[in-house]
DNA sequence: TCGCAACCACTACACATGTAGTATGTTTTT
DNA sequence: AAAAACATACTACATGTGTAGTGGTTGCGA
């Protein structure tokens, strides 16, 4: 159950699955092509190398090409990276981790209100 | 000027360094033995490296020994891993990656309250 | 039906990382 | 001074990552 490792290229690759699955190989690489560029052999290791840590699953489609699709969530992911760069950087405080990124990103006014929204909902639980 | 990429392992070594330098290999091993017992030819690789990547830069204390000191600042590296993993999982975007860790951690009112206050700052500037 | 494009399984290979061990010189201690 | 303790530079080696290339099948269009 514990989350795999998910590298930079790899996320990449899960990214496209997560916004639409089943994908095939080849359709994939058409989706990263315009920002990665990558050969659809370097793809297709992704792949394998995702399906060997089970964060895919392989079918096939109707015309018997395999299709890859998540066998885990984006939020469990998000959370599991989340975490443990929150536990790397801030040493898992996430009141400094939230400072920081108060501090260095400009927000709008719009967002300030939802976030301080947001801090308010997070203390009635 | 770009900070270099600080692996995981690294990163303990540097917070020690970043705590109180210079310090020489031995003390260093010796602050960082408590959490991972690293042998002590473990933690000069990783010292060798990171002054490889101009993270740390060698000096010598009195007895000609050789003492490791940071040559790049906490802040600009917190900033540039935070930026990266920012980038890699939330595309860049501050604040679905604010709401995560507000919603994911469990924050004191006080807590809630600094941060509604940071925010708020965030917008004067 | 034949060649070409799509598929797929393997293989490749350099650089990064985690985690030491060895060999060797130097300085303290008995 | 011989042994013990340090300090330094090298070397090692498995696994992970980025980024493909090769070679064999096969279905489909001309």
């Amino acid at each position: 159950m514990n989350e795999p490792n998910i590298s930079e290229s790899e996320w990449a690759v899960m990214e496209v699955l997560w916004e639409a699955s089943p994908q095939t190989a080849s359709e994939v690489t058409r989706a990263l092509s315009p920002s990665t560029n990558w050969a659809e052999n370097t793809v297709r290791t992704l792949l394998t190398r995702l399906v060997r840590k089970r964060a895919l699953k392989i079918g096939k489609n109707k015309s018997g090409t395999q299709t890859f699709r998540p066998s885990i969530s984006r939020e469990k992911c998000v959370k599991a990276e989340s975490d443990s760069f929150a536990q790397r950087i801030f040493g898992g405080a996430a009141k400094p981790l939230i400072m920081h990124f108060a501090q260095n990103s400009r927000l709008t006014a719009e967002e300030v209100a939802e976030l301080k929204r947001t801090l308010d909902e997070s203390l009635k639980s």
